[in-house]
DNA sequence: GGATTTTTGTGAATTTGTTATCAATTTGGG
DNA sequence: CCCAAATTGATAACAAATTCACAAAAATCC
């Protein structure tokens, strides 16, 4: 049985990934595990673990290759893939996600954006006309996207995720205020605006009582 | 000394937080840490050591009472303060986080919105002006905002960065795609996109590769 | 081209985080 | 009002993650 890589590291290639990526427009062609760790705030041991689950990509006495290492955490998250994706909900957090250049660089393609809003339907949006959200059953068996943004109203999340799934989508990207249920057949990833913001007032908050203590 | 509180912790108690206040609204008085436990996908025992860390807010036999926990964490968090807030970067992302209803509900109250665009600049959203950003540090040094939130194209931000934290801002939320570089003064959360997209990629791939071993 | 420096990859040590256990306490039913 | 069931908080056991340390290999310098 293989070992199970730990969802610590996926959180961190990705970082990797970026600077790296920054470096080679910058035309560098070699850095260390020393150097990147300076750059992340990690430890280059850290680093050399984290990508040693995956293979040795670097060299003794010489580094990491930025372009190499580049690719292979390119092939590693899988994102030469373009999965199939649809939006569900074109408010203002779905419109600016879709919006965003990075997003058909990473993995996904849009093919799809629904609502349910008799003002939004039809208009368009990157070139795509938001579709009627009571079409999505057909436009899935049809197109059969992958993966699913949720940015509806909060009250909705939970019957929109089953519909899907019933559908057959078994991955998410979550925006919404509300939690998916998910079990071992579902994959998720959320970006809860609300918890950020009280993670940033905690450390705020934090901050400040270390502040007092330090008069 | 004061026990260190990980970040782990900090992390998952805004989830605690959302659901508590989910039952909340539906008039729930009581929940166990089993219960909460069921919901959240973690073990009771690892509610209950989070919870500890800041004291204890439950009874033997009976649980928590719904309401009482739910201020407890509003507490810890510190989101009953109103933190000044600024928003640097008046694109899609920014507008979407701003006008996102539980922005003011979690510890923070927008006082300005500034971009370099001429187009945008005097235009409103949520009715307040969008201003010049040259006149940030003017507005900084009169409204004296304690967190600003970074929006603007990843080629200017660590300028900006720079700049704001000589006007002694010393919190950020970072939307951009560039890194913050961090020292110990001040604090920082980041939602990468980018690096979601990327996540998900990987779980979904991941998965992929699981089920083709299960043929 | 040999000596010195750099730097990886890996296994071990350490630290941190999670889960299990259980005494103490409260609830709730008869 | 007593007994069984439920449930916390604390501590102990366990597991996972991070850091350390160093041999092996490559690069660089003279």
């Amino acid at each position: 049985m293989e070992k199970q890589i730990s969802s610590l590291v996926i959180n961190r290639l990705p970082r990797y990934f970026r600077y790296l990526g920054d470096l080679l427009s910058n035309g560098v062609e070699r850095i260390s595990s020393k150097e990147l760790s300076e750059k992340m705030n990690v430890t280059a041991s850290q680093i050399r673990q984290d990508l040693n689950f995956f293979g040795s990509f670097g060299q003794q006495g010489y580094g990491y290759n930025v372009e190499h290492l580049y690719n292979e955490i390119a092939v590693i998250l899988g994102i030469k893939n373009q999965y199939k994706a649809i939006l569900i909900g074109a408010g203002n957090m779905g419109q600016a996600l879709i919006q965003n250049t990075t997003f058909e660089k990473r993995g996904f393609k849009l093919i799809g954006i629904f609502d349910n809003d008799p003002d939004k339907i039809g208009k368009e949006i990157k070139g795509m006309k938001i579709l009627d959200a009571n079409d999505i059953k057909s436009f899935i068996k049809e197109n059969q996207p992958t993966m699913a943004i949720i940015s509806t109203p909060r009250t909705v999340v939970n019957q929109v995720v089953k519909n899907l799934k019933d559908c057959g989508i078994h991955a998410f990207l979550n925006f919404s205020y509300a939690e998916i249920a998910y079990d071992d057949d579902v994959v998720v990833e959320n970006i809860h605006l609300s918890d950020s913001l009280m993670r940033l007032c905690y450390k705020i908050s934090a901050r400040n009582e270390g502040q007092e203590n330090k008069i």
